[in-house]
DNA sequence: CTTAATATATATCCTAGATACATCTTAAAT
DNA sequence: ATTTAAGATGTATCTAGGATATATATTAAG
């Protein structure tokens, strides 16, 4: 279970703009300060600004900034909108599915109700809330519970 | 934000398994009811047994059975085990972890909380809840709520 | 009209998931 | 004992997609 990295800076790319406030920031600055490719950066903020999170404006002088109050931008949307696809299980893509028991199988909705959940906890918090107080907004998380092989 | 084919397929054989009671069951069956490849399935059934949720036995007249009742193997126990990693953003992975606002990102804990809630979720069921009644345990679920592009 | 910035398209690298294949081991049936 | 049907195990290959690089176009301030 993972998200794209191409999902982590995106978010990294909006922290930095929620905390520049309204200044403009360019692209090689967030490049410089994240110490990543800044060609990955640039179809990043590209994405970011087709999508309406972000304002560009080119030539010099330009730069990025957030197209919104950081405060409306929820985390969950964010997920959504860059994440590539929520295919979970195979039966999750109707057009590709192949899964002999998807009809009576109930699997997928239990797998797609858990999705929602991931996605409603994430939609508790916005932009802001991540900006303004690092690390004190959440309780801090105890060790990852999780048993692998 | 995918779960591996791998997994899709283990909680198809467990489901199956399920259904069929303490009746052994080979894997060329198996692999003829599901379509899928049984060298594959060779694979996702012997990590079941390692994992300790089925019992193998060989030889002629061998076959698979569950190595614990149904309704104690929680899906989400399942998905645990299965999942190669849960590495949902960079920083989860101390070891490999490049990004450089890690120590004040709060962004970590909230994503980490949303996972706890969508294995929570899946915790919430059980191999027999998905055995016993196809599509009647959960409300159908709306569709899906996702904007991509 | 030059320059510094973003916009956009294309191409390549590389990892890991999916799959195939070959061999070995076990144990029941005869 | 031998045969045979089953799983166990290791290795190799295919392939998609994520990560990255490169090149060029476009914009607008100065």
């Amino acid at each position: 279970m993972r998200l794209t990295l191409y999902t982590d800076y995106s978010l990294r790319v909006l922290l930095y703009l929620a905390n520049k406030e309204d200044e403009l920031v360019t692209i090689s600055e967030l490049a410089d300060f994240f110490k990543i490719s800044r060609n990955h950066l640039v179809k990043v903020v590209h994405n970011l600004g087709l999508s309406g999170y972000i304002l560009t404006t080119r030539g010099r002088n330009g730069g990025l900034k957030l197209a919104r109050p950081a405060k409306n931008i929820l985390i969950g949307e964010v997920v959504r909108s860059t994440e590539p696809d929520f295919d979970l299980l195979e039966c999750f893509n109707p057009a590709t599915d192949q899964c002999v028991i998807t009809r009576t199988c109930s699997l997928k909705s239990v797998i797609f109700n858990a999705q929602a959940a991931f996605l409603g906890e994430l939609d508790r918090y916005t932009l802001a809330d991540m900006a303004k107080a690092p690390k004190k907004v959440l309780p801090a998380f105890k060790s990852i519970p999780i048993v692998q092989h």
